[in-house]
Parts: C-alpha cells; structure tokens; sequence
DNA sequence: ATAATACCTTAACCTGACTTTAGGTCAAGT
DNA sequence: ACTTGACCTAAAGTCAGGTTAAGGTATTAT
C-alpha cells in the first residue's frame, strides 16, 4: 500500500493530478484510511493503463468508462475488448504518423548538415525532390507520402 | 497556386485552422491576391514540417521561431539544425513509449479474448505476472518496463 | 438581379487537462 | 508547545490550440 505522495514518485506524476484522476473517478476503488488515499497494486495497474490510453489520444471521460466498467465485472469483457481494439488501430496509425515524422526530422537534419557545410542550399535544392543520395532520398520520399 | 480552400483539403485541415497558423505567423512568406491568401510549394512544404513538429510535440510558438529562422537565410542553419536535433530525441523516445504503450494494449487485448472464452479472469490472474505463454509475456513485461 | 459560394476580419468563445489558491487536519520531531 | 511536512477539500484559474460568430467583399451560376 502506498501514499498519493509514493505514487507521485513512483510515476513522476504530480500529486495534484492524481488528484484530479480521483475526482474524475478513475480510481473507482480506491480505499481510503480515515481520509487519505491508499493506493495499491490495483490502483498501480490503472496507473499502467491510464498511460497507455491517454498515449492513444484517449480523453480522461473515456477511461473513466473504461475503468469503470473494469470494476463492473465479467458482463463487460465484450465492451472493453471493443474499446481496446479501436485504441490498437489508433495507435498503429499514430505510430506510423511518428515513424514518418522522424524519416522527416532525419531528412532535415543531413539537409541542414549539407547547408551548413556548403554554406548555402543551392546544391540541394538541385537535387530536390528526387535526386537526393539514395538512403535519404527513402527518409524524404516516406514523409513526403500521403496518408491512406 | 493554391486557395486556402485546397489546402485545406489537401491536408485535410480546416480552413479555420490554417487561417489560425497564418495568424500566428506560421507562413511568413505567405502572399495574397486582394486579400486573399496564395499558397505556394514553399507552404506546402511548411505545413509538412509543421505537421512533424507538432508530432514531436512542440509548441506553436516553437514552430513559428523555426519558420521564421528559415525566412531569414543561411545565417540561422545551426539553429535550425540544434532544433531538429532535439526534436529527433524527443520523437525517438516518444516512439519508444507508445511501443510499450501499444504492446500494453495487445496483451490487454489477448486477456479479454481468454477471458470472454473463460467467462472469468481466475486462469488468467493464476498466469500473472509471469507465467503467461512467452510472447504474451514478451509484451506484458514490455509494456510495464521503467523508462531511464 | 439575386442567390450561392468562397474568400476575408476581429473578437469572443470553448475544451480538456491540469494547477493553484486558500483553508484545514493530523502525526512526528525538537 | 509549536513547527514542519504530508496529507485533505472545494473552487477558481490557467493555457494551448483551436472554433464560432457576426459582419463584409468578390465572383460565378441561374
């Protein structure tokens, strides 16, 4: 059993905002001793979860529900299988998103490695957009790619 | 030559929106016909990069210091470069946690589906936290990793 | 001519996720 | 006895990142 201000640690989480998950009910069984949270293994397991949604996009209402019905028992396997697998799709996009992102970053980072050793970008702009060495023009060409 | 319109499809961001970036001095270089805004290949371009940036979370203000230092010539490259930089860890560590993020919700999702068939978790809850089948556990233990 | 559509502006409004403030309880250390 | 530190509450405040509203212009379709 731990304190607000162990888990604060524990997580690196201001206990002001564990305090405002509490008040947002997502702690449905969160015990208290004449007053003070006491926060175990299953509040720890929320904790675990609530990262990995809020990660998803998931808004605190909708992990409140999850949680929630988290404590309602085995009739609601069924609805909180459904919301994890709509998180699983959203999440490989994003990642995707992100993998992209970074191709673009990397790309960026050798162009301004080029600009600064040449002291200008006419060089390569004349290689833009598609006569770029061959591993950077892949990072270029993947976060130039549309979606979907 | 773009309207804000096209744009705003090709994006597939509201119109409102982009009218906010302009605003907040994300198009420096943006020129208009009578009033109304031309987008061009170089804010095309900006709103990739903007699009990376705000994936490796930074902040508008942030996004608007780089756009700026590019309007202003090869004076500001290693700037730029120290910017995109930092970004590239800060995306690189991001990607790293919704990894974790995304193999909690795979092993979330293997446990409801053996649940739904069990109609209970008591198998399951016997299995944790380190008896579950290998590459179950290979994500269990993942995703409760401490970061650093 | 008039109606619809796409653009424009400024300013107010909204939302989610916290954080801060102001006030209070309680136990341990000096 | 009293100060320190960790906990508590309710309510108000903050901030980023948009969105909406109200009012206007300019071009095209009927």
């Amino acid at each position: 059993m731990y304190t607000i201000g162990q888990i604060s640690e524990m997580f690196d989480i201001p206990v002001s905002t564990l305090r405002y998950y509490d008040r947002e009910g997502l702690f449905p069984d969160l015990q208290r001793c004449s007053g003070i949270r006491r926060f175990t293994e299953k509040e720890i397991e929320i904790l675990h979860v609530i990262e990995c949604l809020k990660m998803s996009g998931l808004e605190i209402r909708d992990i409140r529900q999850f949680v929630r019905w988290c404590s309602q028992g085995n009739q609601t396997y069924e609805k909180r299988y459904d919301l994890l697998q709509k998180r699983r799709a959203v999440i490989e996009d994003e990642l995707e998103q992100m993998k992209k992102a970074l191709d673009m970053i990397r790309f960026k980072c050798w162009y301004y490695e080029q600009a600064m050793e040449d002291g200008n970008e006419e060089r390569l702009n004349k290689m833009l957009p598609d006569k770029l060495p061959e591993e950077i023009q892949a990072l270029y060409d993947h976060a130039h790619e549309k979606s979907r």
